[in-house]
DNA sequence: TTTGGTGCAAATTCTTTGCATCTCT
DNA sequence: AGAGATGCAAAGAATTTGCACCAAA
């Protein structure tokens, strides 16, 4: 556990929007104004491959992080692309509805939801 | 509706695996020989941005594209990553249970289970 | 004739990699 | 000294875009 390597786990934390890699570089180098951009790939990888950050599956052509680890799911607003967290609180039980359907042996899943965020309904209200 | 649409469509509706740009490229490039691959990207984008096609929102480098519109989730297996289809005949009410939760008018929603398939079982069982 | 789509190639964008150097045992 | 990580720059991969031309309304 190099200093960037801590410097970066430290911000990524800190960030609520599912940062991408170069947002991460732009974070970091306020406090490591000579980190390379290559590093903070390298470490995001190896971080990710290790379990303590999450690579999120979303599609777009940038790689999104999140430093949050407990269960949790995503919302993506159709509008501005915003994405945030949703605890999974409620969650119905999604594993046991599945398992058998497919024939695989369902470790685990990923949800996305889309929808309008507060900010742009309120927008849209205006418009009309 | 273009020639080159009509085409792009139809390859995407034959595939099974949830092909990216230049897979849908190299099978329509078989009927349509001189179809540029900016062609295939153009359309690939207008065509899910129509609803006509789904575009998959998977990690990877690489943007994934489904034919099928009918409602149904996914799962990859995490030994050989293969990516399969699955009917969501018994889907809890996922929706309804985020509603309100997040703040969101939600719209909708992407499923992606992970697991590991039969034939990656199999392996391992034979390995043990 | 206008509108939108195409083929081609160049340009962009994001990510990875090679290599010399540095750090920490 | 050895192992592994870094900074830098160059390479690579995937996607997008500018432009001249084409086809159908």
């Amino acid at each position: 556990m190099t200093r960037q390597r801590q410097v970066i786990l430290e911000e990524i934390r800190k960030m609520e929007h599912h940062p991408n890699a170069d947002q991460v570089y732009e974070a970091v180098r306020r406090r490591m104004p000579r980190i390379s951009l290559g590093t903070v790939y390298r470490n995001l990888e190896s971080l990710s491959r290790a379990g303590i950050i999450n690579k999120l599956e979303l599609g777009g052509t940038k790689k999104r992080f999140d430093g949050m680890l407990e269960v949790h799911h995503h919302v993506r607003c159709i509008e501005c692309g915003r994405l945030e967290n949703v605890s999974s609180v409620s969650t119905p039980d999604i594993e046991s509805a599945f398992r058998g359907a497919c024939g695989y042996q369902i470790t685990g899943y990923q949800l996305i939801l889309t929808g309008i965020c507060p900010d742009c309904r309120a927008k849209r209200f205006q418009q009309k």
